[in-house]
DNA sequence: AGAATTACCTGAGCGC
DNA sequence: TGCGCTCAGGTAATTC
């Protein structure tokens, strides 16, 4: 399950190799997964050169010359970039071959994925217009949560998982960031204080990039970036022990996601 | 406006 | 072995 930071990973692993090549063709194998692939994809992509690669929340934005491929790898989905690629298997729903005989393959057995073609601002575009600010800029900070979060009695962790609030924040890291700003994820989010929000933020920004970090040299065959090399201290682990004090964790469920947090340690 | 709920999808794991 | 069930979860859409 794609979080932030494999996007990320994925994104500077295919500005890399992509970046430059031209579009030879496009096979695409369904004719949707969670909305309906572009059918004038091949049309628009066939001929022009993908310029770079760029990322907004867990949306990766291909600049192809005419216009802007919007890719969201969804739960399941991933991209890779194929040299020698066998025939397609199942669940391999779109290839975008290149001049140089390689192909972007995207794979997604649960088709929660999204794939959208955009002219223009792809910020724009109405799946990326409402997004709140990115969780790595300094647009993101404590003073921001404290202010959206006044008027809100959801859970905290309903908040920061909210695309609108903060971009690319799942739920294993709303997990994890609220582990380590020890506060309880079924909080209110109008109940925390401007120093809570502070913590809020600061752990949010630390799992993400001590994540990327790690995942940047974390390789496997390939050179194909595994996902969750961070080890988690609450994620997964429901019927365990807390890292920190040893007390039994909590699993609960909020908004229909499973939650573990330790009742000792957030408050 | 904000909160709560549901739909989408398929593989894995489990009990029987 | 296989059936049926539950679970995993990001996001848009829908309802209240």
């Amino acid at each position: 399950m794609p979080e932030l930071p494999e996007v990320e990973l994925t994104r500077r692993r295919l500005e890399r190799e992509l970046a430059g090549k031209e579009i030879e063709r496009v096979e695409s194998r369904a004719a949707k997964l969670r909305l309906p692939i572009p059918v004038e994809l091949a049309t628009v992509l066939t001929g022009r050169t993908i310029r770079s690669v760029g990322r907004r929340g867990k949306y990766l934005l291909f600049d192809c010359e005419a216009g802007w491929l919007v890719v969201h790898l969804g739960m399941t989905g991933f991209l890779r970039h194929l040299h020698d690629p066998s025939p397609p298997g199942k669940h391999d729903h779109l290839d975008i071959w290149l001049t140089d005989g390689s192909v972007l393959r995207f794979h997604d057995p649960r088709k929660f994925g999204t794939v959208a073609w955009t002219q223009g601002d792809p910020l724009a575009h109405p799946l990326l217009a409402g997004i709140g600010p990115e969780p790595l800029t300094p647009a993101f900070d404590g003073a921001y949560l404290f202010r959206v979060s006044r008027s809100r009695t959801v859970a905290v962790k309903l908040l920061i998982m909210n695309a609108a609030m903060v971009a690319g924040v799942g739920n294993i890291y709303a997990n994890e960031a609220l582990f380590r700003a020890a506060i309880r994820p079924d909080r209110p989010a109008c109940s925390l204080t401007q120093e809570e929000c502070d913590r809020v933020v600061h752990f949010i920004r630390e799992v993400l990039s001590e994540s990327i970090e790690q995942g940047s040299t974390y390789r496997v065959a390939e050179a194909t970036v595994a996902y969750h090399p961070l080890e988690f201290a609450v994620y997964g682990r429901g019927k365990g022990n807390c890292t920190r004090c040893n007390g039994p964790l909590e699993e609960t469920r909020l908004g229909g996601r499973s939650t573990v947090f330790c009742p000792r340690c957030q408050r």
